[in-house]
Formats: structure tokens, C-alpha cells, sequence
DNA sequence: ATCGGGATACGCT
DNA sequence: GCGTATCCCGATT
């Protein structure tokens, strides 16, 4: 199947909508060692000012969360401890939102993700978290600000999820109220999710 | 179940 | 500067 990138358009819809819509789409990365692809699975909302799970709760803006703040459809990607990971800034400009990638299922590139994730691993184990599909895709703080619509990593168009679960985001035990928020998205009984399947 | 860690940001000293 | 927390992972108990 030919890889058809989404417009920009895409990215103008409500936050929960594209944490949704995402779901199914592939998320390609071509590096000068090859091509890798997975096809997102799971995905969580992050709707800053008043969210106080997301970086930018309370307005806050800094030069790692500054790109959020800017119009949808472009890459930010910060780093906890070790691991970097990626999400798509949504909506407007000022409004300072994003959807995180939490698990893709491999669709392209198979060997490469092995050759970066360690040739030991069980195949659900190469992609099913968030810090995980960036090292398998090849991900990197390089890619901070980039439009997704007219760049490298970019998402085209994939197939749509059979159902979709929803939840609680994980890992924001310190967020009030926010931690119970239905704002995580996932295909049903896919078993590249990361967990809570 | 626990723990440590390559980054970033904050509040305090 | 340092201590602490963070949208996590992997190795170890």
C-alpha cells in the first residue's frame, strides 16, 4: 500500500477527536539507515492550560514546551530520563495541546527495530510504549518542531481501528483531579498496547 | 516490587 | 548549584 500523508488540515480538529482519529494511521521515520513504520495503536490526550497532567498546565511556557503553543501538526518531543517520546501538537495557536503515541503496532522496518531495540525482545515488546516506539522508529529530539504534514517523521493514511477502548492515562499519579480523565484511546484487543488491554 | 538513569524544569540555598 | 519530580524502561530482587 502506498503511504498517503495526511494534510494539515487533519491536525484542525478537537484534541480528543485527533487522539482518536490517530488511531490506525502510521507513523513512518526514513533515517539514512532505512525505513521504519509502525501504525499507531494507543494514544493519549494532554489538553494544557487546565490539565494538570500536561507540561503546559497553567500556561506554561518554556523552551521545551514552547512548540506547543504553535499551530497543529508539529512534532514535540521532550525527554524523561532516558527515553524520548512523541507527541503531535493540536490545537490552535496559543492553545497549548498535544496527543502522545504511546504504542504502535510494526508495519515497516521490522529488522531495523530489532537492530535498535535489541534483538532479544518478543515482537510486542518492540513498540508497545511510549519511550520504546521511539528508539524502534528511530526518534529523536531532532525531530522538536517539525511539521508532520511536510516532513520526516511524518503519518499517512492506515487503516481504521476495529474498536476503540478508552481510559486513564498512565503515569500521572500527581495530577488532581486530571489522573482520572477518560483521555487515553487504544484499539481493542491490540496487542501492541502498552497495557490495559 | 523496586530501583536507577543519558534530560528538563522548578524552587530553594 | 542542589534536591526533587517527571506523560518510562530495563535489569534486578
Amino acid at each position: 500500500m502506498r503511504l498517503q500523508r495526511l494534510p494539515e488540515s487533519f491536525y484542525h480538529q478537537q484534541t480528543l477527536d485527533l487522539a482518536r482519529a490517530m488511531l490506525g494511521k502510521i507513523l513512518i521515520k526514513e533515517t539514512a539507515v532505512g525505513t521504519a513504520a509502525g501504525r499507531i495503536v494507543e494514544t493519549e490526550a494532554y489538553i494544557g492550560p487546565g490539565d494538570q497532567a500536561a507540561h503546559s498546565y497553567g500556561n506554561r511556557r518554556t523552551k521545551r514546551t514552547e512548540v506547543m503553543f504553535g499551530p497543529p501538526g508539529h512534532v514535540y518531543t521532550y525527554v524523561m530520563h532516558t527515553h524520548c517520546l512523541f507527541n503531535v501538537v493540536s490545537g490552535r495557536e496559543g492553545r497549548p495541546e498535544a496527543v502522545l503515541v504511546r504504542a504502535v503496532e510494526p508495519y515497516l522496518g521490522k529488522e531495523l527495530m530489532y537492530e535498535r531495540r535489541g534483538l532479544h525482545h518478543k515482537e510486542t515488546n518492540l513498540t508497545s510504549g511510549p519511550g520504546k516506539l521511539t528508539k524502534a522508529l528511530g526518534i529523536t529530539m531532532e525531530d522538536y518542531g517539525l511539521p508532520v504534514y511536510q516532513s520526516v517523521p511524518f503519518i499517512a493514511e492506515g487503516s481504521s481501528p476495529e474498536n476503540i477502548s478508552e481510559g486513564t492515562r498512565i503515569g500521572i499519579p500527581n495530577s488532581g483531579e486530571a489522573k482520572d480523565f477518560p483521555w487515553r484511546f487504544w484499539e481493542t484487543d491490540n496487542p501492541f498496547v502498552s497495557r490495559g488491554r
